[in-house]
RNA sequence: GCGAACGUGGCGGAACUGGCAGACGCGCAGGACUUAGGAUCCUGUGGGGUAACCCGUGUGGGUUCGAGUCCCACCGUUCGCACCA
């Protein structure tokens, strides 16, 4: 061993200090709790990344920085923190990146985890290196193919036809993100939907449960904006269902928001692809309807949804019965109705919705208003005169009694489409057999391997490319044995990463996805820190694999994040770091030049974690400043107890433990630090580096600066980790000093100060501040009406 | 268009339940030590004014003894979602 003992008087070098403790730690297993027998479990969950090829960039050492510095605190609390880390490497992001490099992902992702592994180490992260994993590995998707098992055995999972944006073009299927404008972002072509059989997850059948679970305290304890972007999201709203009658043997159901304003439907529209229009559309208007069909066919569904479009559509020749008023309304079909929701087919009343307004006035239609300039209803027979909201309650009970229709709670939230026509996700394990139909792959037979291709880009018949596979591709039912034919389209990336917190416990376990007994001791997960631009899609689909898995008895809880914070964003001149603007920043050249403790230092002290902030190069010569004076009072208090210590620096010392304590808490850390270097300041204007405070200022430190404390931890003398010692305990008597000083102002407007013992009372404070010549001053000849006192802070003397 | 967050010195940002605005840091200015300083240390640093004081938290109103903080209207920035019936 070459650690000796580094030389009180030696500057602070961190090149020389960070390997050696990131040695230790690894030797010594510092980061490793007993994950089957911790008494005080702590599962400290960061988002894992995806291992670009670029590196971490400032954003995600950001992120994690502030995810570490909780867990240390934790520890530093007798906490026994678990602080996994793993690698989100499937994904469309390497497929087109290793494209665009003329390579493969599956040796590009290696090489990019490999880089990852090195920059998470050199940043000094608490990570427990045993349960790393990656969810390109087959001992890690087989249990997200075993967990799709798990759902289609359940009938929790279903295919149907569905939509696919297609380039025309490159003559293959496109993902929303690479949709801009309606165009192919690589070629530019205008793109087109077609449909394809897809898999997708009943997340809908969940709407209800995974919105009242957000206001759950006891399971949920979420940032407000990820709340509300769930709610959202989610989007559940309050309307009816209602049927309007075609003839004897036709109807069509709507569902509305509005049933108040139903007098004033005037006509209807159903979505293009509603099943009832090619029955609805008279000789006449069959030709019309059909070509209109076709020419919304053609659209992608991007700019199917541009909300500035002009509207278009076209009459079927039919009619429909109102309810409510029993007139003849025509029947149009349009693409702003979505299929997608309710039930493809509204009722429109131009007077009261704007997009029905448009296509009224734009096809001449009748405009009907029901409800006054009051609120209340008109035109609406026996309801007229009620305010709307008593008028819509009265409607769904009518609409109930008369059996026309019924109240109903609708969601936004669509079911989760998992598959993907791609090459770099988990084969999806599914088998079709001729004579057995869908069979899914026996779970003893998982994983089903992503097999190698060398030419893996997707191809003109919008297929998987794994159809071209033959091989892999031809393979025999597991129900008869006869030739039957895989699944080749593999699962969103999404699924990896809706469980893989779970697969951190138990990692060495490859009977398993998960072992009970871990995760009953560690999960749910503490803390979860992570973007909230995941706000939506992972943070759902998480919560519902819980809940299903819950379902099935695999878990005992139904919301996997107790704690959820989202982070803020990292800019750089005020702009969001993007290699279009060029001004990504790359941790690892400031590391080599100050220090990762400085750098995560500087990094958590630029700005509140959860809002962000600016990254300039200047501003990291602080915290190194601050760390150099701290180094340097750690020389001076090796030996060093001062017996009566000044009270102020005494204050200063119990004031900061607490602050500190209470803003790392709250994720304030850049205030914590600020408190450190107040206290820093405190003890340099006093000379008093007291060997007690230097003690507690390293260990505060530590969280922020691991490896310059353990240093520090061993220059004072102390053997083993600062990570075993405890927050230091303070006096609440000695956190405030004896006396205060007390604003005193005269009219609202601060005009002096007086110095009062602490709790000097009313009467005693006013008396001093009547006695003080500004303020006297500032009385003058008037007279005191009033006097407002906040004790220990000020005194406002009102005069009149 | 809808939803959310946010507007404080030259800059990043502090400010407990409404109670001394500008903590802490950067930068800048002056000084000390130095052959030297992009090292270190000391002093100063919101604007105006010789001063007493006055003005100051995006703009305009309001509530209050008192507003960065609460209410209303507007302006601006950022981020989500975008024909959801």
């Amino acid at each position: 061993m070459s650690d000796t003992h580094t030389p009180v008087d030696q500057a602070y070098h961190p090149e020389i200090v960070e390997p050696k403790w990131q040695r230790r730690w690894a030797e010594r297993g510092t980061n490793a709790p007993d994950l089957d027998a911790a008494a005080r479990p702590f599962f400290n969950l960061m988002m894992f990344p995806y291992p670009s090829a670029e590196g971490l960039h400032v954003g995600n050492m950001f992120a994690f920085t502030g995810s570490d510095v909780y867990g240390r605190f934790k520890r530093l609390q007798g906490y026994d923190v678990f602080e996994p880390i793993g690698y989100d490497a499937f994904g469309i992001h390497s497929e087109n990146f290793a494209l665009k490099m003329g390579t493969h992902p599956a040796r590009l992702i290696p090489r990019n985890i490999e880089n990852f592994r090195t920059q998470l180490t050199r940043i000094g992260g608490m990570f427990d290196w045993r349960n790393e994993l990656a969810t390109t590995d087959p001992a890690y998707y087989r249990w997200t193919q075993w967990l799709f098992l798990q759902l289609f055995k359940a009938g929790k999972a279903y295919k149907k036809a569905a939509a696919v944006n297609w380039c025309p073009n490159d003559k293959t299927v496109l993902a929303n993100e690479q949709v801009v404008a309606g165009r192919c972002e690589r070629c530019d072509a205008v793109v087109e939907q077609r449909t394809l059989e897809q898999w997708f997850f009943r997340i809908s059948d969940y709407a209800g449960r995974l919105l009242e679970n957000l206001d759950d305290t006891s399971k949920m304890d979420w940032s407000d904006t990820t709340t509300t972007a769930q709610r959202n999201w989610i989007g559940r709203s309050e309307g009816a269902q209602v049927t309007f009658p075609v003839d004897a043997a036709r109807a069509i159901e709507v569902y509305t928001t509005r049933p108040d304003t139903i007098f004033g439907a005037t006509f209807m529209v159903l979505a293009p692809e509603h099943p009832l229009v090619e029955a609805l559309a008279t000789p006449a208007q069959r030709e019309a309807v059909e070509a209109y069909r076709r020419a919304t066919a053609a659209r992608d569904l991007v700019s199917r949804k541009m909300v500035e479009k002009e509207k278009t559509g076209v009459f079927t020749g039919s009619f429909a019965r109102n309810p409510a008023t029993g007139r003849r309304i025509p029947i149009w079909v349009a693409d702003y109705v979505l299929m997608g929701y309710g039930t493809g087919a509204i009722m429109a009343v131009p007077a009261h919705d704007e997009r029905d307004r448009e296509f009224a006035e734009k096809f001449q239609l009748p405009i009907v208003p029901v409800i006054d300039a009051d609120g209340r209803l008109q035109s609406s027979e026996r309801f007229d005169g009620m305010p709307a909201e008593e008028g819509k309650t009265a409607i769904i009970r009518w609409l109930e009694s008369s059996g026309a229709g019924k109240g109903m709670v609708q969601y936004r939230l669509h079911d989760w489409c998992i598959s993907r026509q791609r090459y770099w996700g988990p084969p999806i394990p599914i088998v079709y057999c001729d004579a057995c139909g869908v069979v899914p792959v026996p779970e003893s037979e998982l994983p089903v391997l992503l097999p190698e291709m060398e030419d893996f880009r997707p191809d003109d018949t919008g297929i998987s490319p794994l159809a071209r596979n033959e091989a892999w591709y031809y393979t025999p039912c597991p129900s008869c044995g006869k030739r039957a034919r895989r699944e080749t389209d593999v699962s969103d990336t999404f699924l990896d990463s809706a469980w893989y917190y779970l697969r951190y416990t138990s990692t060495d376990f490859d009977d398993r996805p998960f072992d009970a007994d871990r995760v009953r001791r560690w999960c749910p997960v503490a803390t979860y820190i992570g973007g909230n631009e995941h706000a939506v899609l992972h943070l759902l689909y998480a919560r519902f694999i819980a809940m299903v898995l819950q379902e099935l008895g695999h878990v005992d809880f139904d919301e996997p994040f107790r704690v959820f914070r989202a982070h803020g964003l990292i800019v750089k001149d005020g702009a969001k770091m993007s290699k279009s603007r060029g001004n990504v920043v790359i941790p690892d050249e400031y590391i080599a030049r100050w220090g990762a403790d400085t750098f995560r230092t500087y990094l958590m002290f630029l700005g509140p974690f959860q809002e962000g902030g600016d990254f300039r190069d200047e501003g990291i010569s602080g915290p190194r400043r601050f760390l150099d004076k701290v180094w340097a009072l750690v020389g001076d208090a090796t030996r060093n107890v001062i017996a009566d210590l000044p009270r102020h620096v005494e204050v200063k010392w119990h004031e900061t433990m607490k602050r500190a304590h209470e803003k790392i808490g709250e994720l304030q850390f850049n205030t914590a630090i600020s408190a450190y270097m107040e206290l820093v300041n405190t003890l340099r204007d006093a000379g008093s580096a007291d060997r007690r405070i230097v003690e507690d200022l390293v260990v505060m430190i530590a969280p922020f600066a691991p490896h310059f404390a353990e240093e520090c931890w061993e220059r004072l003398g102390h053997g083993g980790s600062v990570f075993d010692e405890r927050w230091p305990e303070w006096d609440e008597a000695l956190t405030v000093e004896e006396s205060v000083e007390v604003a005193v102002q005269v009219a609202g407007k601060t005009r002096s100060r007086v110095v009062v013992r602490r709790d000097a009372g009313e009467e005693a404070t006013v008396a001093a501040a009547l006695l003080d010549d500004t303020t006297r001053r500032f009385i003058g000849d008037k007279t005191v009406r009033k006097v407002i006192y906040v004790p220990n802070r000020l005194v406002n003397l009102v005069v009149g």
